[in-house]
DNA sequence: AGTGTATAGTTCGAAATCGCACCTTATGGA
DNA sequence: TCCATAAGGTGCGATTTCGAACTATACACT
């Protein structure tokens, strides 16, 4: 018997990759013009684990290039809702501040998706969410140490 | 008590991005010079469902925009790895098929990934990879009608 | 047939992504 | 202290992504 686990592998990435797409297209409807969801992503990482976070520090939490969150940062600075500072621990480095106006950004981006949230909630059980949850986080990890 | 469901949502939705990131960073790492994921899911998906599958049905199964799908597409013919000739039964349409190199670079690619997936295999319980995929298809499905 | 509308696909331009090379600062030995 | 190496961050250029506008064809309705 052959065996199934790259075809399943396969599938679910597939899957993750779809849903990927769909959920950064719900997101983005609701950002404020000029704003994309890596921005969002920032001022909401910012928010739940505090802000004066390094930028390589984050691009690690994102696993995305440095040199893709420096376009990112530069562009949340362009429009005011972060600022940066010098890192008095490490003059090589930066940390990066939310400012009133990202945190209000924020506060309201999420509130304009309360009714997207109400609508996926009444079509999905959050049970079978909450499932899952552990599962793709240990997934997550087995990958990021592949 | 307050609704926990946006929460839920963001982090799984969070989870789910840095996992497309990973998979896409492994696939990417054996497949040929000049091929990027998007490439290979085409090849894959014509091989799955069988070629000769128009552009916007491939745009619409992988919900990217269709001038992306032409862009990969246009890459794919200048590799000499997909031929387009047009639609009989619709003169706006064409129709996509795989070469006998695109076939042998799908095939190659994953042989190539053997070692990847076995290692994943190793690390992670295949049930519950197995336990997780109907609930993002269910989810996949909700996101793509909202 | 004739007309209005919808759909498949491309072109174009703007923005995002990301590898590479580079600069600066830290760090850990000789 | 000096030096080699590592790490944080940026500039640059090639490629990708994707919205807007456009062309061409199909379809529905009269």
């Amino acid at each position: 018997m052959p065996d199934k686990s790259p075809a399943l592998f396969f599938e679910v990435f597939n899957e993750i990759a779809i849903i990927e797409q769909l959920s950064r297209a719900i997101l983005e409807a609701r950002l404020p013009h000029g704003l994309i969801a890596p921005h969002f992503t920032v001022l909401n990482h910012l928010t739940r684990v505090g802000d004066g976070r390094t930028p390589i520090e984050m691009a690690r939490a994102f696993q995305v290039p440095k040199t893709s969150m420096t376009h990112t940062l530069k562009g949340l600075e362009a429009h005011g809702l972060v600022e940066t500072r010098a890192n008095a621990q490490d003059g090589r480095s930066k940390r990066v501040w939310l400012t009133d106006a990202g945190r209000a950004v924020r506060a309201d981006v999420i509130a304009g998706l309360a009714p997207d949230f109400a609508q996926l909630a009444a079509g999905f059980d959050m049970n079978r969410l909450m499932a899952i949850k552990p599962v793709l986080t240990e997934l997550r990890i087995v990958l990021d140490q592949a």
